[in-house]
DNA sequence: TAAATTTACGCAATCGATTCCGTTATTTAT
DNA sequence: ATAAATAACGGAATCGATTGCGTAAATTTA
């Protein structure tokens, strides 16, 4: 099979009589050219099927117009919301996107953010693996000048665009909900609490256990390792074996209330009546099944986008290190079958 | 803030009294310099705190180490689970995944062809977008003896690699299934007929009935544009109002599928004893839903880790464009619920 | 009309790694 | 002991696009 030569701005500038100096201007509209020039350069290149070489201009300019993400898992339905956004935010621009996955492994998020670092990426967005807690293999981004920007699983100390949604708020909220549906004993199934966003949505459950004069049952907290189906089996069969078992849990993601709810429907507690259950995340799931499953939803594909745009517009800026821009996007309690209960005990 | 000069071979050159070229082979164990002179090199380099420049390295080779995907959407199960297998097998390897999906848009589709191959990947995986016809566009990687490989929805008149399930059989065992549950009357939601995953699928439907003598209803026969949850429950009320409704849907995914099962469940219609529902994917919410959705698993991580390696492997590999190897994958019935019959009607 | 701009373009260096040819030492074969 | 072979490394071109600096011609200004 014989390989076609590519055409390069030195066949063009061959071609036209014109220098590649002017050819490599003409195709970026520089100024300095004249517009008949460009038309005329740009419709022979056209024509002789002329493509850019991304990776010479990449070498010269030293990036590439490669945005990277670095995340736990694509095949989590966050995960892939969020790709998703960044990546139709970023071609629209004519940006790629890299993508990389730890697996929840620190060492894998190392390994790959050094892979990312070498294919010289304009810039980074990063949702921290579960393990992670050194955040330094960041750090020659910070050197280099490439911005990075933190998306849900973020680190506290370290500075950097960052965008967030108000996990306090949301479990708060959330908690709250179960509360006004007659809930007075409200389990919580917390996530990892150095990973910020379980440690707010539960300072969220506890503000709002106490706002209402609720007792805060520490038998009733339960700290997950990974918020995983299985966990959540064990973790509900647990509480509802209790003396005082829960009426109400607040699960910190979808994969874990799920569990409850078919592990209570299993041991025949009822949901929402007996025990009232809302997630986190608004996986697809969670309106399909029976009950459908009440949760806080989270503008994942929305993340994905605003984080692309902070670097798409970063370019030429001067980065500020010591500086952090945090967006908070505001999240939604989605009320549905499985905390309605029909039958409101009394308040407290 | 300043930016932090990079590490080049040259400094490392200057700094260790060699050449570039000889630092270059040192790194690269190039088996002409000494395994002392590797050592010294490798260790100096790790040091300095050199880090290679994938993109001077991808001119000079004309090559990139990255390969490209080109799907419909990430945020799909399915595709998701493709990446996914993608990504871990390339990146063991030190190869980088670029992703763009088309949003089933032929016009996407083929910009974002036009761009990966300005990336110089070194190879493409790609599903078909719904529309796509033509495949003209995905002629320039064959000039380039840049290998493509076609998972699930692939072309038919393209000579490649392609990793496909067999969705004929797949689509014939399942409606065996039904018809084993006890249906006469089986129904099929059959994808666009130009994707040759759900021609195959319907193909195996329709000889299923053949050979256990059922007739085929035309009327049971709906042809969907997309498949999607909306078109499920549109088709479903019309089937379920036929004055000889259907006692068994094979849908040729989940999607469809699910939203059968509900439309059926709020028309009052039982599942399975009054409509048997089988689908395809086995997405999460398959095993979660009430009642569980009987499908059929397709090995979606695999297809992906399969596809990379093809990539992998091709390197060096003269490219026959003349030839296609298709590597098929199996598929498994999953029986769930939502068509195993309590009471199975006398077979026909 | 001479001087000052402006317009439109060319020259050549540059980005960093790779690799085809050499060129010395050093070892092996005869 | 001398020719032949091998090991270990260096020189310099190369990949393709970009850009600071320079220049000739065209245009405007005084």
């Amino acid at each position: 099979m014989k390989i076609k030569k590519e055409v390069t701005i030195y066949d063009l500038a061959k071609e036209l009589n014109y220098s590649p100096s002017t050819i490599s201007r003409a195709l970026n509209n520089h100024k300095s050219i004249s517009k008949k020039t460009i038309k005329l350069i740009k419709d022979a290149a056209q024509e002789m099927g002329y493509r850019p070489n991304n990776l010479a201009a990449g070498l010269r300019n030293n990036k590439s117009n490669t945005i990277g993400v670095l995340i736990s898992r694509i095949n989590r339905p966050f995960m892939a919301s969020l790709i998703s956004g960044i990546e139709e935010t970023a071609r629209k621009e004519g940006y790629n996107v890299l993508i990389s996955q730890s697996n929840d492994k620190y060492e894998n998020e190392v390994s790959n953010c050094n892979a990312l670092y070498d294919s010289r990426i304009t810039g980074l967005i990063v949702s921290l693996s579960m393990e992670t807690v050194d955040t330094a293999h960041f750090q020659k981004f910070v050197e280099q000048g490439i911005p990075i920007v933190f998306v849900d699983r973020v680190p506290e100390n370290f500075n950097s665009y960052k965008v967030v949604i108000d996990n306090y708020t949301a479990g708060y909220t959330a908690t709250k909900h179960l509360i006004e549906q007659g809930c007075t004993r409200i389990a919580h199934f917390a996530g990892a609490q150095h990973r910020n966003i379980y440690e707010e949505r539960k300072k969220g459950y506890l503000d709002a256990l106490r706002d209402s004069g609720l007792p805060i049952l520490e038998e009733l907290v339960v700290h997950f390792k990974t918020l995983s189906f299985e966990e959540g089996t064990k973790a509900t069969k647990k509480l509802l074996k209790l003396d005082a078992p829960p009426d109400g849990i607040f699960s910190a993601n979808d994969t874990a209330a799920v569990s409850a709810v078919m592990c209570a429907k299993k041991m025949g507690v009822e949901v929402p009546d007996q025990l009232a259950v809302i997630g986190f995340n608004d996986d697809p799931i969670a309106s399909i099944m029976q009950p459908s499953l009440s949760t806080v939803s989270h503008p994942a594909s929305k993340m994905g986008a605003i984080s692309a745009r902070r670097i798409l517009n970063h370019s030429g800026h001067n980065y500020d290190s010591d500086l952090t821009e945090i967006t908070v996007l505001g999240t939604e309690i989605i009320q549905r079958d499985s905390s309605m209960k029909k039958t409101k005990a009394p308040t407290v």
